[in-house]
DNA sequence: GTTACACTGTCGTCAATTTGACAATCTTTA
DNA sequence: TAAAGATTGTCAAATTGACGACAGTGTAAC
């Protein structure tokens, strides 16, 4: 991968977008690759951040261990998708563990460099703070539409939020197709896995989805979208 | 109220009491006082926002009403507790409602008498950057320690979260003695006034808590704790 | 004080969900 | 290709929690 790929993908995140071209390269002549093997990890929550990431190739599974030492995931990141920035902000740890779910290539801008980007163009705050306020502004929705839904409510809503990716709400990469098992899918809406599967395979035999091993496919957005009102 | 009372109540907030005074008394002198009467709404999810609010005296309510057209309680904000600053950021509606729950005196900085002070301060980004990672933080640990809890976990951590004050994680202000009904309880965790009451009373007979009229008191906070683990 | 209202305590019933078990199917690895 | 491992489909039993009902108790208003 070259700096004119790497170029785009800052080019292309609804974020970084705005930085002027030279502030951009400046960015990625500190920055450096790191490769994750499957299964690798990349930082757990607690540990001290080191820079923020951007996927230039593969998957990066998002979570954290719960008391019980069950994992809950909050989401998957897939190419083009930058991470980790609230740690560039506050100085404080990571607040996840993150993993590769696949062999994964990322791109890292150092902390330093970062914060000495903010602090030589105070003019982009405002941007980096829009930003910040977006992050909130999902969370919050990932909250409150949660909360009162009906399990399989939370299922549809729970697919949408891994097809639409989580943390790029502003981009409108709408993947259909969703790899994850009916397993991981029950961990996040904390649900089991028998249930899980016989609420997916209702939604098959409607036609909203198509259920596959390993995989889901979403046929019917605005029927899922609809039952995310239950 | 007279200023050095307001005064004191910038003084007193982890996030803008390292604001010159100068600063803080310029805000007052364009602040505005609102009365709410009890019941009296403030503002609904998607207004567009006209300031940031300190509570002066009595008790708002943050809500929002979900597809069904129940009320889902976030949380209630009280004395000495500032709110709606996200807007202020990022220029979009507000991300809740807000009612009065008992007469309430409000003392806004109006939006733009903010803006300027950001614009005219550019130092004073950092600082209030690290105010939305704070958000940011205590919202991913609502979703992180919520999940995967059973019932009687999510009541603790939601009475712990009352009493500690979820907006104002850095404030060491913790509360023992929380006024709340049971039904708003079961609302705020999405459960039923009876299975809320049954576990309280529970928590009661070990003496982790006392149940009153209208009134939650926490009298052993370690083994409430020790509950969000299950 | 007394009347109205809000909140709590406690039933039983019913529906939804978990759990454990086991077989079948798909994928990966050797 | 064969074996191992992961994932799915499905059951029945046990559990959990929602819901309606109703009585009792605390608080506020008049």
């Amino acid at each position: 991968m070259d700096n004119s790929e790497i170029e785009y993908l800052f080019k292309h995140n609804n974020w970084l977008d705005q930085l002027p071209l030279h502030v951009i390269q400046g960015l990625i002549a500190v920055s450096k690759l790191k490769v994750l093997n499957k299964g690798q990890i990349l930082h757990a929550k607690g540990d001290s951040a080191d820079g923020i990431y951007c996927i230039l190739k593969g998957k990066i599974r998002v979570s954290n261990v719960n008391s019980q030492g069950k994992e809950m995931v909050l989401t998957w990141l897939e190419n083009g998708t930058w991470f980790g920035e609230i740690s560039m902000f506050d100085d404080l740890p990571r607040t996840h563990d993150a993993h590769a779910d696949e062999k994964s290539h990322l791109l890292m801008v150092p902390k330093l460099a970062f914060q000495k980007l903010l602090q030589d163009n105070p003019h982009f705050y405002p941007f980096f703070m829009r930003m910040l306020c977006q992050r909130i502004r999902v969370t919050f929705n990932l909250i409150d539409e949660t909360g009162g839904l009906s399990l399989l409510g939370q299922l549809a809503r729970r697919i949408i939020l891994l097809a639409n990716g989580l943390h790029n709400a502003g981009q409108h990469q709408k993947t259909k197709q969703i790899g994850i098992s009916q397993e991981s899918l029950a961990h996040m809406i904390n649900s089991s896995r028998q249930t899980v599967n016989k609420l997916l395979n209702q939604l098959g035999q409607k036609n909203i989805i198509k259920v596959d091993y390993g995989m889901i496919e979403i046929i019917d957005m605005q029927e899922l979208e609809a039952l995310c009102e239950i």
